[in-house]
DNA sequence: CGGACGCTTGAGACTGATCAAGCATAGTGG
DNA sequence: CCACTATGCTTGATCAGTCTCAAGCGTCCG
């Protein structure tokens, strides 16, 4: 049996961080020398970083799809963003209230150092970064219906969905449905419902399991903005 | 009629805006020079900023309840975090992901610059402080049932609320229903029914419904950790 | 004293979780 | 290359939990 993060967090107390850090990833070399190191690839379900950890460096996404996630004793877990490329984690250092990152497809990752960036366009705040993504999908959970909560989910994420390369406008899903479920709040069987909805109303496509096309953007946005199902 | 910011909220466009303006509170005279105001008292459903602005000040809570609030167009909002006597406001700045200040009772506060506290013991980010108060909401609120969601609150508010002079052992409780509601993501009635419930189970007391008793924190401690309902 | 507002309780409907079963898919080893 | 297995996905049935609507009550304030 292979642990996955999800998996592991199933057990209680320290045995959770023993494991866990076994399989964190280690550091790439070079990375506290200042420059930027080079691009490092991992597989899926490798951690980049455990909450609470005094993350000094910024990893920025080249390839891939990196999720933000706060692990609870009891097994349960809640998503609290996911990172594209592009997209530069910087960490929240010395809080208790920090996340674990762990890579949710194959990556191509760069670790760099705080300073180098720290002048950038992207020159925000760990927590300022998190807030922006976090603020929107706590109202979004408070106060929408799961329907609505997907529709929103699906209009964010549609932009970062890489392409499928063998049917034009095809989008591949990165994340497991239960990812998915996580990051709403809700159950995956309300999840594959919501979905397959969606689908019979010819809002959405579901080619493959892993594929989708988007037919009816602004139908999708009306669902999401108010609570009603429909 | 009088307009709270509540009942405004049911207006919607440019004319929310206008309104809001018109009831904010002026900022204190001296809150620029670098020196500390000296203390202002303030009724209250006094807004002190407002969501996107440019608050360079900080303010310091001597007395009373202020309450961190989201305000959205169809007359919803989602309440972020309660300040309490002795808290120190840091807006947020330049970011569209802000909230708005207000009064919940009567207050007195003090405007103070930044760099006055910048290296006092509370010395953290506007958004660092809105994180640590948003993470856990955001997470009670996705994976805990109303029950466990509210004595979560009750605990959480218990060494904030002032006590009554006139009882031993009973807080007054300074924010109405639709303010817990609107933190935990909940209806007011559902508020009203659990209260009424735990009062029913003898965990809390409700002697007048402005008063508060909690008569068994370890059974409420219990409750706020699981989802099910008792 | 009257009215407005906030609080409380009831009835009903409906959303969404849970449990259960079956199916598809990807990965593994013969 | 083909079973075989583990895992994830899908769908159905059921029901608890929570919202909505409605009515009544208490309290505060003018």
């Amino acid at each position: 049996m292979q642990l996955t993060p999800a998996s592991v967090a199933l057990v209680r107390g320290a045995a959770v961080q023993q494991v866990h850090r076994a399989e964190t990833h280690e550091i790439a070399p070079g990375a506290g020398s200042g420059m930027n190191s080079p691009p490092t690839i991992l597989p899926a379900g490798r951690v980049l970083f455990w909450q609470g950890d005094d993350q000094r460096q910024q990893i920025e996404i080249c390839k891939g799809l990196v999720r933000a996630v706060r692990l609870f004793g009891n097994g349960r877990r809640q998503i609290l963003a996911f990172y594209w490329p592009g997209d530069i984690i910087r960490a929240i250092r010395g809080s208790s209230y920090s996340y674990t990152a762990e890579t949710v497809s194959q990556c191509e990752l760069r670790w760099c150092s705080e300073v180098h960036l720290a002048c950038g366009p992207t020159n925000r705040s760990g927590a300022d970064q998190i807030l922006g993504q976090v603020l929107p999908l706590l109202t979004a959970i408070a106060q929408k219906s799961t329907v609505a909560r997907l529709a929103w989910f699906l209009l964010r994420v549609r932009n970062h969905l890489p392409p499928d390369p063998r049917i034009e406008g095809v989008l591949r899903i990165v994340f497991p449905r239960a990812d998915i479920a996580d990051y709403l709040g809700m159950s995956v069987e309300t999840v594959c419902r919501t979905l397959s909805d969606f689908k019979t109303r010819h809002l959405i496509d579901l080619p493959t399991r892993k594929t989708l096309r988007i037919r009816d953007v602004s139908r999708l946005r009306k669902i999401a903005q108010g609570w009603s199902a429909f």
